[in-house]
Formats: C-alpha cells, sequence, structure tokens
DNA sequence: GGCCTTTTGTTCAACGTTAAACGATTTAGA
DNA sequence: TCTAAATCGTTTAACGTTGAACAAAAGGCC
C-alpha cells in the first residue's frame, strides 16, 4: 500500500506496517515458545515487580481479559509466572515473576540483543525522542476515541 | 504498557498500540462482514484500477499469499471483486474490481467519514506531514533488515 | 438483610494472520 | 530438449486476538 494519499491515511498506513513488522520480528528473535506478548508481560513485572491481577495486566496492555488469560496460562504453563488466588478478594487472582521466569526474561533480551542494537544504530535516540510526543497523543486520542 | 524506558523501546510500544486501536476502531466502522483487510483491497483498486494478481495485491499489503487468498475468497464471495485465471500464465489469476466492490467501497467510505473526520479534526495536516519522514524511513529498515 | 449492579476471570467461536507444504506451471540452463 | 529451479495460488495447523456469554464474588442502596 504505497499509494500517495492523505498525510494522516499514510501515517496509519505506515504505523499498521511497522507495528507488523516490528512483532514478526520480535517474534522471531525471541526464543521458541516464546511470544511477543508473553515477553512483554515478563518485562512488565521486570520494571515493576510485585504481584498484579490479570485484569490490571489486560488493561495495561490494551489487551481484552480473555487474551491476557490465554497468555498467563501459557506462561505459567512454562512455569514463568507464579497464579495464586487473592485472599482479600475472592473473584481476583494475584500474578507474579518466579525465578524461572526472570531467568526467562534474560534469555529473551539476550537473543533480541543482536537486532536491537542494529535498529538502534539505525537512528538516533534524538530521533526517537522527537518522534514520541507525536504517537503518545495519536495513541492518547485514539485511547480516548475509541 | 506505559513504563518510563528507552525511547526506541517507548516508539515501537506506542505504535504498536496504535495500530491495535486504529486497525480496532477501522473494523468497528466499517460496515458489518467488511473487514480492515478487505476494505484495504478495495481502496487500492479504487485508486489504481486495472487487474492484479494476487501475489502482487499479497507483496503490496506486506502479507503472505495465504492471508491474500483469504482476503480475495471473502471479497469474490460477497462479489466485490471477479476473479479469472491469467491466459498469458496459467499459474496467475487477474483479480479486477467490480462495480459492487466500488459501491461497496463508497459505503464503507461513508460509513468511516465521521470517525475520519474527528481524527482528522484532532491534529493538523502539518503534524502528519511531520511525521510521515521519520516513519516512513523506520518502515523501509524493517522491511529491508526482516 | 436482600436485591441489583459491577467486577473478575474463564470459556468459546470466529477472525486474520503466519509458516510450511503442496501441485501446477513457467523459466533457465546444460 | 530435458531437467532443475523458481513462481503462483491454495490448503492446513497453529497462534493471538476479539466479542460475547457465563458463574462467582463483591459492593451499593434501600
Amino acid at each position: 500500500m504505497a499509494a500517495r494519499s492523505r498525510p494522516d491515511v499514510e501515517v496509519l498506513t505506515e504505523i499498521g506496517i511497522i507495528a507488523q513488522l516490528s512483532n514478526a520480528a520480535l517474534e522471531r528473535s525471541l526464543p521458541a515458545g516464546m511470544s511477543a506478548a508473553q515477553f512483554g508481560v515478563l518485562t512488565h513485572f521486570m520494571r515493576r515487580g510485585g504481584a498484579e491481577s490479570p485484569a490490571q495486566l489486560a488493561s495495561a496492555f490494551q489487551v481484552t481479559k480473555g487474551a491476557m488469560t490465554n497468555t498467563l496460562q501459557r506462561l505459567e504453563a512454562q512455569g514463568f509466572v507464579a497464579i495464586e488466588g487473592d485472599a482479600a478478594d475472592g473473584r481476583k487472582k494475584k500474578v507474579s515473576l518466579t525465578t524461572a521466569g526472570a531467568k526467562a526474561y534474560e534469555a529473551g533480551l539476550q537473543s533480541l540483543r543482536p537486532r536491537m542494537e542494529g535498529f538502534r544504530e539505525a537512528f538516533t535516540d534524538a530521533e526517537f525522542a522527537a518522534a514520541l510526543p507525536f504517537l503518545t497523543a495519536l495513541r492518547k486520542w485514539m485511547d480516548e476515541n475509541r
């Protein structure tokens, strides 16, 4: 889809392709059996630590609860997260990272490194920083007007 | 996923969310039974006219041939495109827009209009134009280094 | 206290996609 | 001319996602 068009349509087109290619590249670089969604959850816990409920995670990742259930079940099956009931609220569950999960995150980061380095060398930090405000505004608008 | 991070990672994160929200909004605004992928193909033919092979379309949309087969079959089932064998090359097929397809495109455009107008009013053309070069460069790099 | 609403997590069918395999056809080269 | 390689379109299984329905639990309100 390269046809000259309105700049707003073109922006969304480019963004769509970038997201597709970037997700595919991420998935291809990750160790077998680790999806981008799973790696995202691991990253989230590595940064934040502690425990979170599936609903909290679903909202953080802009994903339905059903999708998060799926991701968490796969993570738990590999022993990367621990899931236990919340004593204070019988509806909720508490998800937390295991040591194996932290190890899996590190392994994922390692196999990602070469591609990420190539990517980061192709552009400058200033370019990324310059593009960020508009993208963030775009995301916010989309989020509020959905 | 809102954690402060490296600007390059953040750019990709924002792009991923925007693509997801934008595609969902597009799909929700389109008439029932018309997917974003289908509307994309209709748009392509409205702009370019003529006939193209499935492989050509797949490459134009950065999608596998299998995905394009699926999209084209659904379009053909609704009578929006005509598919015939290529006399000159027995492997190929020729896909072209029907009058019903053109009408469906116009209908899709109509139901899209209110949302598109709101979107275009939230930002200026200059903003879109300013963001485009970097996004295009990003897309090109991703495409070449996949 | 008892009802109504909301929240939470799960399940299910459907969708669009990828990756891989396949048969059919064309092209290139020895 | 024959054979090997490449291209084309389809099919299939698998994946991650959505949307809708659901039961269980909690909260709000009279």
